[in-house]
DNA sequence: AATTATTTTTAGACAAGCCTAAAATATTAT
DNA sequence: ATAATATTTTAGGCTTGTCTAAAAATAATT
């Protein structure tokens, strides 16, 4: 058992983000690619990735990007859990909006306690997906994925789906599906394609008929329903 | 409105140090004096003394030791009450011992949410003290100290008392008071003193008669009870 | 294949927060 | 009051994580 001495915040977020944009297929990330996602300059990049890897937890070789050892990405999917898990409990038990928790469980994430975060899985006994679908990793690091997901954009016309997963990226995105009252579990009629602008026109289970732009259907992962 | 720009985990650590320190009745605090409590070296108590200085969180004259200012004292309180609500949260909820809680309660003293700690503070049903018997500063800063407490150590023979506060820096009597079944809330009767090492023999309801060193009574407060 | 454009790395610098060693000031004891 | 002791500050240095500017390597284009 080699015991990783805990790392700093910085280092856990390089960790993450490169788990993230190496997918789930697991392709190099490269050294622009994290600069962009960390809104830092490829130069930091570059000093941090040499450190991960002198500490095994990335693979880095000069020029040719980076990717997580077993042991970085054991580390990354934990950070991943821990950030998923606060998320759910922050909506679930505090009643915020899933458009206002990503900042604060940015600064949770980090917290070391294996007793905490475990006890916070049970009093929300132990979500398979946070408030934005994502799938919360469990106590062993297996990540549950939906197989059967697909983005709303390519579904074709008269398909009935059900919101199983939005991009967490945009607090703009999940503020405005608010106010169209979608939420995950939401049942949608895909009703026309407009060719123009390839927006689409829904029927929304308790909202009535309205239309979705390309831009926003392309960040809802739907599953089929039959019925 | 003077708004403050976020603070560093060090910057919040010394304001709160500088807090406990000061006491109720707001002495000036040594250099030594906190660079004892923060484990680090008078050169950089001084250091970091002369930067509070200029955000105006610390008064600070050389040689001349610091106490908080208006700012830093606010500061301070929200961060104590964080720590504090964190730790009743943990005992509350998560089913923490009152020994466990403190390494975490030190970090998660840190996250920058007022909505969540509110939240965490609802939730407890708005607690007055923490697992040691420690005020919870209310969200105005207020604290509710319980004027009528006294050190163990200090009570008369044959008084009868109730616990309300144990010191919470020391893992070791936490553990103990634990072994000997000893709460907030134990019922004691103090039933003699030994001259030789002012060791005192109590009767604990719950637990018979036992003996107390000088220096665990010494970290024991108790309040008076009438019958 | 040679040139241009893009990406990545190196080199050197900076702020925060800490350190050690030496100097300055304050306190205590004679 | 002065010498001895203790406390505090200064000076200079180190690490982490960032930056800019320049150089090197790779990729794209003609």
């Amino acid at each position: 058992m080699t015991k990783v001495s805990a790392l700093s915040q910085a280092e856990e977020n390089y960790l993450k983000e490169i788990f993230h944009l190496s997918g789930q297929d697991k392709i190099k990330v490269s050294t622009n690619g994290l600069a962009e996602k960390l809104e830092s300059k490829a130069s930091s990049i570059t000093d941090m990735l040499k450190k991960l890897g002198d500490k095994k937890l990335v693979s880095y070789e000069k020029y040719k990007g980076c990717s997580l050892t077993k042991k970085g990405e054991k580390i990354a999917i934990h950070i991943i859990r821990k950030h998923r898990l606060w998320e759910t409990f922050l909506v679930n038990k505090l009643n915020f909006g899933w458009d206002e928790v990503h900042d604060v469980a940015e600064q949770l994430e980090h917290i070391q306690s294996l007793k905490l975060i475990n006890g916070i899985d049970h009093i929300l006994n132990y979500p398979k997906v946070d408030p934005h679908g994502d799938p919360i990793p469990d106590k062993d690091g297996n990540i549950d994925y939906l197989e059967s997901k697909v983005l709303l954009s390519e579904t074709a016309i008269s398909s009935k789906v059900e919101v199983v997963q939005v991009s967490e990226d945009s607090l703009d995105l999940l503020q405005y599906l608010d106010s169209i009252k979608l939420n995950l579990g939401s049942k949608i009629e895909i009703l026309e394609r407009v060719a123009f602008d390839e927006s689409i026109r829904v029927k929304l289970e308790g909202n009535g008929e309205l239309s979705l732009s390309k831009k926003v259907a392309e960040n809802i992962y739907v599953k089929f329903i039959q019925k």
